[in-house]
Parts: C-alpha cells; sequence; structure tokens
DNA sequence: GGCTGTTTGTGCGTTGGCGAACATACAAAA
DNA sequence: TTTTGTATGTTCGCCAACGCACAAACAGCC
C-alpha cells in the first residue's frame, strides 16, 4: 500500500475544532503539520507574520521585549488556541514576539489562506475574535498580576497556565527560563520554587519540574489564574474535551 | 425658526472620521451625543455592555480591578478611539471597567447598531479591528512597563497619553486618581510628580496639573510611550488631525 | 575517572515602593 | 471668619525584589 500522509485531525486543537464541517473541509487540505522545537521563534516582534499556527501539543509563549532586552510574558497559547492573531486583526505585525516554550506539533496555515477564511465572515470570524478576547483578557490579568501580586503567586499562575497546556504533570523548563517569562531574576524563581518544593507541591531537578500536588497549587495561586480560565471557558465554550 | 439638533461631526472622533461616506450616512442618525462626567461608568467588569461610546473631547480608562480592589489601567482612550470592543469582539463583556477620567462629550452607539455595522464586514470591521490591534499593544505595553519601569517614567508615560488626547496643556486629576490608575500609592505619586515640578516639567495645584516642558517630559520618559502612539499611528494611518 | 558546561542554591548589600501615621496647606461652605 | 473637607507633603520602619558574586550539585562527554 502507498503511504498517505495522515489528514490533520481536527480535534487536536480546540480552535480548529471548533470550526464547523463545511469550513474544516476547506481548511484541512491547507493545514501543514510542523515540529515546533523548543526555543522556536514563530514570530519576532515587528516582523512580518507569516502564518498563523495552532498548538497540537506544543506550548507558545508570547513575550513582549524592552530595548534592554527586558521581558515579560503577555500571554500563553497551547491546544486551546492560535498564535498570530494580528494577521487577521490586519496589524501583519505585533510589537511581541512568539517562542515554543514546550516543544511539540501544530498545523500552520498561511497568512493569505487564514485571511481568507476570515474575510469569509459567519462563523470562523467570530470564533476568532472571541479567542481574541480571551488572549486580551489574559493580558490584562496579567499586566495587574506583575502589578500587585508576589513573585510566589506568579509562580503558581505561571505553572497552572502551563500544566493545562500540556499533557503530563511534568514541565521541562529551567528556573532561568521562567524568570525571563516573569520578567523577574532567576534567583527569585529558585527562592519561590523552593518554597513550594518544600511543601512537596512540586517537585524538581535540573530543567524538569513535576507537579505533584495540583490542587495545592490552585490554593495557593492568585485570583488571576482562575478569571483567566473562566472568561476563556465563558468566550468559548464549545471548546472539545481532550 | 424651530430648533434643530446639531448633526453629528464626523471629525470629532478619529474613527468616525475614517469611515467611509456611505457608511458615515447610515451611522450618524443613530449616534446620540451625551455627556460624560468625571468618574462616570461606562461599563462594569462583567456586567453587559449596552453602548459603544466615541469619545470627543473626554478621556475614558480601562481600568482591571481586583477581588481586594487594587487596580491598575490597562489602556486609556480618547478621541483616537472608542470604548467598548467586547461588543464585536463577541464577548458582550469584559474583565474590566471603563470610568471617565476627563470629563466630556462624546457619542454613544447602542449595541445593536454597532454590531450590525461591524458585521456587515468591509471597511468598518478593519477599521475597528486595526483599532483593537492598537489597544491590544497599549495594554502589552503596559504589562511590561508595571514590571520593569519605575514610578518616576510611568508617570511621565501617563502624563503623556493623557496629554495626548486632551486640548490644552492642563489635566484636571488628583495625585489619588492618578495613583489609581497606576496601581501605585498616592505618596509615590506624589514623590514622583515632585521630582518633575522641582525640573519646571510640571506645575500643579489641588487636581489641577499643568504641563510647562513637554519635550522635556518625553525626555525623561520611558520607551513604551512611543512604542504605544508608533503602533498607534502604523495601525491607523487616516487619523484626523485635530 | 575527570573535565566542562549548565543548573540550582546562598549570601551579601541596595533600593524602590509599601503601609501607616501625621503635618500642612488650600478652598469652598457656613 | 471660622469650619470643614480635600489635596498634598513628609517621615519611619518594613519588605520584596534587585544586582552581584560565588558555591555547590549535577549531566554529559571525552
Amino acid at each position: 500500500m502507498a503511504p498517505t500522509k495522515t489528514p490533520p485531525n481536527q480535534s487536536a486543537n480546540g480552535l480548529l475544532a471548533c470550526m464547523p464541517p463545511e469550513v474544516w473541509l476547506r481548511i484541512a487540505p491547507k493545514l501543514e503539520l510542523v515540529d515546533l522545537p523548543l526555543g522556536k521563534v514563530l514570530f519576532e516582534s515587528g516582523s512580518q507574520i507569516t502564518h498563523v499556527h495552532f498548538p497540537i501539543n506544543a506550548v507558545v509563549s508570547l513575550l513582549h521585549v524592552l530595548e534592554n532586552g527586558a521581558s515579560a510574558e503577555i500571554g500563553v497559547v497551547g491546544n486551546e488556541g492560535l498564535v498570530g492573531i494580528a494577521l487577521f486583526m490586519g496589524g501583519e505585525s505585533t510589537a511581541s514576539r512568539a517562542v515554543v516554550q514546550s516543544a511539540g506539533k501544530g498545523y500552520r496555515l498561511s497568512a493569505a489562506h487564514i485571511k481568507n477564511e476570515f474575510n469569509r465572515g459567519g462563523p470562523v470570524l467570530h470564533l476568532l475574535l472571541r479567542y481574541t478576547q480571551a488572549l486580551i483578557t489574559q493580558m490584562s490579568q496579567t499586566a495587574v498580576c506583575n502589578r500587585h501580586h508576589s513573585l510566589d503567586q506568579q509562580l503558581c499562575r505561571w505553572l497552572l497556565l502551563n500544566l493545562d497546556r500540556l499533557s503530563g504533570n511534568e514541565l521541562v523548563m529551567t528556573q532561568e527560563l521562567i524568570a525571563n517569562m516573569l520578567g523577574v531574576r532567576r534567583e527569585g524563581v529558585t527562592e519561590a520554587a523552593l518554597k513550594l518544593q518544600k511543601q512537596d507541591l512540586i517537585q524538581y531537578t535540573r530543567g524538569r519540574i513535576t507537579v505533584l500536588d495540583r490542587p495545592g497549587l490552585e490554593h495557593r495561586v492568585c485570583e488571576c489564574y482562575a478569571v483567566v480560565e473562566k472568561e476563556h471557558d465563558r468566550l468559548l465554550p464549545a471548546r472539545e474535551a481532550a
């Protein structure tokens, strides 16, 4: 038998899963399955975006970088969403950068195709806009969290947000990288992580973090985590249970 | 002669000014000129939004409020924009609150009308989405600024962003209110403002701030101000010069 | 095994902003 | 003119996070 290219799986990504059948038929052949290795930059601040990416099992971080190199994560995208909203929002580029934070796979769709689909209006347009609004909520909640909550709490938020977008209970991530995401010192993350480890909530060794007690984390996290999740569920209720 | 209702002025608001003539003809009769007194809440976190507002000479703050009452401004809207993007983004409500920060007037348009116009697609849809993306940039830049820049710099940013949305060089605003917007202590604002006053950049008395040396402020501000303005100009180049 | 580079832990001194309390202004009302 | 309320200035102790420097633990590789 001749080898056949595996057809894309609609339920691999929450947004794709919400597409109506006739749209899916049109889109599916255009989707390219791509590898998203750790550290891969999907788009850079200010540069033209060429594709949107629908992560399957990868996690992508949206980072806003300052001139002096300091950065902060403004959003995180997993298989519930899509990377590259600026394409259909009309900007073609963003002031932020998208970096793969947890390696995996995803589908990508070229600018022309996603714009074409978006501009037909109807369910796809509204789906993508609702997703965008959920992302906006995440961004503004992050802004407030940066201002008012302790590093400890922010670390819990970050762990949970990422955990939700991964299959297991283990994240491959050094403290150095987490510090970059949160926009804090590496030592600060070490300290905060130590506290969590001493309470048997997590356990880690050289770039592998295992969450031992998820409810414990949820108990320690600031409200920001729940707000973001709740708003996401409100706006995208039809999301496929994985 | 019978008193006639003054017809709405298209160039009073940057977004309205960008509407094509045929759209304007449809929209104009639906616009209601409303007073936007200081402190008026245009919508509350989580509650149904009933109208979008196009400020004329008022300035509106988008605030994200935490459970404990702490808050932070995530965006500011003047006559260059519109308040209530959640209406056409599909959420009907937002996790944030919109408060009039500088009294003035504005046009409002009911939810049904703006949605109707938006859903026709075409130029209005793209205009509103590009504006939304500019707002997104403002929000994410704010998040990073909260994290990495000093209160002094943030105060400069805030002053400039507001000044750009007002006609004169005076803002009516107590330090207490500024502190709420920035999500910091009132005393912190007093200190930062004193520094600026001692350098003859601003001058204030009991809730009136006069900017004496705008270039001086621009020299002291962090990059965040310029980034936001630049991205706005890129996305909405056709904005009417006031 | 021993080297090497990376990751994590620890200990400084420093600082920006917090919280609270209080001392002045100033302005409009009584 | 006095009172009252609001806005601003000042102080003091406190703490979380910073920046820096370095030590320890570990993993992979020769």
